[in-house]
DNA sequence: GGCCTAAATGCAATATTGTTGCATTTAGGC
DNA sequence: GCCTAAATGCAACAATATTGCATTTAGGCC
């Protein structure tokens, strides 16, 4: 049915439960979600996967671009740019910890032509930019959260 | 004398030995080095921190923007563009995992309006560009290290 | 120079995160 | 319904990071 069906058997693996579970946990939340964060959220809802097999899932899903590793704020996203290959542009909310994929091809430009200037080889980049999600941004002075 | 001792001072902290030494460990490199590889490298030098001591000492420099941790390289590397807050650009190569650090203010401005396009309040960013040094990039097809 | 004290470091114990090898289970082709 | 490669589970382990408290020390003061 769903996008993570057609990706793993377009790509020749198998359709299995647990992976049907770790992404819908991280279709679940706009934060990043690390392997033991997940376990446990799974876990309320009596579900048991053991945390070599999340690990081992959630490489996959890199691999496949389903998922990011968001390194500022250390755990997994879901992509929500499938085919964007390379670029990986975040926005982070340090009050609330929500996380937002976009792309922008005149940024990701600049950025190579700049290594490039620099006498660097680009192949890809992260980008993540910290600061105020709109809403937490209205809301100030309330209490950081994260 | 050098950088750091002046540095700790002017911010009220003490120069120390252990502080010097983690200092100069990252001076010594472009890679960047984790803090047990960081007590290793010393140990070599018949010279013993306790791990602890090394967290307390990068977090500090992290803090003081003498060190930044680099996120895609997992270590830290010392900052070669002392003052520039809030704005750090990386490129790193896949090949021999040395880093170097950049600043480009046209980029930062891009960077933060993007965001701001997507009702985001900018408040710093990171961006770690991968690829091949220009050194690797000649020696393509040898042997990839890192 | 020798005190004094807050700051820095050491140490031990523990927590968290990630990895490896191998046994067991299961998806999907036949 | 079989069969088998792929996926998962499990146990043991390795690597990384944190905490609380004891000990040492840098640097201000006399
Ligand atoms: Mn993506
Ligand atoms: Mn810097
Ligand atoms: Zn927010
Ligand atoms: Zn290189």
């Amino acid at each position: 049915m769903g996008n993570l069906a057609d990706v793993l058997r377009a790509r020749g693996y198998k359709v299995t439960g647990p992976r049907q579970q770790v992404f819908d946990a991280l279709e679940g939340t706009e934060k990043p979600l690390s392997p033991y964060e997940i376990q446990n959220l799974l876990q309320e809802e009596d579900s048991f996967l053991n945390h070599v097999t999340i690990y081992r899932i959630l490489d996959l899903f890199s691999r496949l671009g389903l998922a990011h590793r968001v390194l500022s704020n250390s755990g997994f996203v879901k992509c929500n740019l499938p085919g964007q290959e390379g670029c990986h542009r975040f926005v982070i909310c340090r009050c609330c910890g929500s996380v937002q994929e976009f792309a922008d091809k005149e940024l990701c430009r600049k950025e190579k032509s700049f290594a490039l200037d620099c006498g660097f080889h680009a192949e890809s980049h992260l980008s993540e930019t910290l600061g105020l999600c709109a809403k937490c941004y209205g809301r100030r002075d309330e209490k950081t959260t994260i």
